[in-house]
DNA sequence: TCTATTATTAAACAATTATTAAAATGACGG
DNA sequence: CCGTCATTTTAATAATTGTTTAATAATAGA
C-alpha cells in the first residue's frame, strides 16, 4: 500500500511528457531494461537531462538500475506503478476499476 | 482514448498533494459535489488559492462545475479519470491491469 | 439600491522544475 | 597508469508553479 505522499510523488514523475516517454519505452523493453545512453538517444534528450530525469523516476520507485560494464541499464518497476493505479482506482474512482460508476453521497 | 499530452495534464493536476486530496473529496461527495466554499474550509485552504486548483483539475477535465444561486459546485468527473487509468494499463503496465507481469522484450 | 456573501481574477513573489554547458566520476582496454 | 567512453554531478538560467493579498464580479436579500 502506498501513502498518498508516495503515490504524489510517482504522479509527479510521470507528469512530464519526456518522462512518461522514457517509462513507456522501458515498459516495452521489459525486465532486461536499457542502457542510459541508447535511451537519450532514442528520445532525443541530451545525457546530462537524461540523468536528471531518472533521478525523478528512480526516486519515486518508478524504475531501477543496474551496472553493467561501462553502462547503466534501466528497467520499469511495476511495483509502484501498482500501487499508484491501485491508490487511485481505491480513492479516486469510488472503487469501479474501469467503470468510475456512481460513488455514494457523503456530502 | 486519451491522447498522452491529454494523459500528462491529468498526471499534473493530480501530482500536487491539495488537488489529489480536493478530487478524493469530491469523488467521495458524489455527483452533487460540492460547494466551492464549503470545499475550501473543509481543506484549509484560502478561496482564492482553491480556485487556482480548481482550474487545473477542470483544465484537465477532472472535475465539473455548476453555479447554484451564490454557490459553484464542484464534481468529480470519471471519464478523464478513466481514460487515464486505461492509458497507464494499456502504455505503461503491459496491458496487465492488476499485476503488471514480465512484458515481452522488445530492446 | 445598498450591503453582505460567494467566488474568481490579477499582481507580486518565493519556490520548484527543466534544460544546457562544463566539469567530474567511474569503468574498461591498451 | 593513460586515454577514452558512459554516465552523473554541478552551476547557471529560463520557465513554470503555488501562495498570498487586494481588487473585481455576481448573486441574494433587506
Amino acid at each position: 500500500m502506498l501513502t498518498s505522499t508516495q503515490v504524489v510523488e510517482a504522479l509527479s514523475a510521470l507528469a512530464q511528457h519526456t518522462r512518461l516517454e522514457i517509462y513507456r519505452l522501458l515498459v516495452a523493453c521489459g525486465p532486461e531494461g536499457m542502457a542510459a545512453g541508447k535511451l537519450a538517444e532514442r528520445m532525443k534528450v541530451s545525457p546530462a537531462n537524461m540523468s536528471f530525469h531518472f533521478k525523478a523516476l528512480s526516486h519515486a520507485g518508478l524504475i531501477t538500475s543496474r551496472q553493467e560494464g561501462r553502462f547503466v541499464y534501466y528497467a520499469a518497476n511495476f511495483t509502484v506503478m501498482n500501487g499508484m493505479l491501485a491508490y487511485l482506482t481505491e480513492n479516486c474512482c469510488a472503487g469501479n476499476p474501469q467503470d468510475c460508476a456512481i460513488p455514494s453521497q457523503k456530502c
